[in-house]
DNA sequence: ACCCAGGTGGCCC
DNA sequence: GGGCCACATGGG
């Protein structure tokens, strides 16, 4: 085993399988619905604590629009309403709008995009307004269960404690885990889940 | 009154 | 490829 197994080992003995807000991002399969509401939180989530996120998605629950069509179909001005508590409001509901809008022309739903070539899928996230690296493997990995490690700020602060590169670069990173572990989504699931929940652990 | 939280786009060099 | 700033809310 190298330190990357290792590392995995060591963090699924200490906190078991990821609960609490991971409960759903790590769901193996997800339903339709599931699938979606990672999306609409993994835009959400943008440099926001956890807490705001659940109470920007409660107010879109109450209002029955967690689907990408319901979504589509409110006002902007009620969009950004209903996610205020999530921060960065008008700009997170404009990015769910033209989410919500490519996926339902361009796949009709996410069990069809699934379908896609992961590079083909990466670069058209990428391609759209306010989907960078870390949003896009969110979706990639969580809502589309495809083998790719996503990286943030936790992952960046695990490196550096057990110095396991100098190179903190999206990319170089990102490969680097990928190349010391199985190709396998419900592994980068779980690691990067247990990864946050370590982090956040004060000691 | 600070400081922080699963980032991203725009602009600059 | 990186450095800096704006974007906004709720909790410690």
């Amino acid at each position: 085993m190298n330190i990357f197994e290792k590392l995995f080992q060591e963090l699924k003995r200490k906190y078991g399988k990821p609960k609490g807000q991971w409960q759903i991002w790590c769901k193996r399969p997800k339903n339709k619905r599931e699938r979606e509401e990672v999306v609409i939180e993994a835009i959400l989530t943008q440099r926001t604590n956890w807490r705001n996120v659940e109470l920007a998605f409660n107010n879109l629950k109450k209002e029955k629009i967690i689907s990408f069509k319901s979504i589509s179909q409110i006002s902007p001005k009620k969009l950004e309403s209903l996610i205020k508590p999530s921060g960065f409001y008008k700009a997170k509901a404009h990015y769910l709008l033209l989410l919500a809008n490519f996926i339902i022309k361009h796949y009709g739903s996410l069990e069809k995009m699934k379908n896609e070539k992961q590079q083909e899928l990466r670069k058209k996230l990428l391609a759209l307004k306010g989907i960078g690296l870390e949003t896009a493997d969110s979706i990639l990995l969580y809502a589309l269960d495809k083998p790719i490690f996503l990286i943030d700020e936790y992952t960046r602060k695990l490196v550096k404690k057990y110095r396991l590169s100098k190179n903190l670069n999206y990319q170089f990173l990102q490969e680097l885990f990928e190349k010391h572990l199985p190709k396998d989504f419900r592994l980068y699931q779980d690691f990067h889940a247990l990864i946050v929940i370590d982090g956040k652990n004060k000691k």
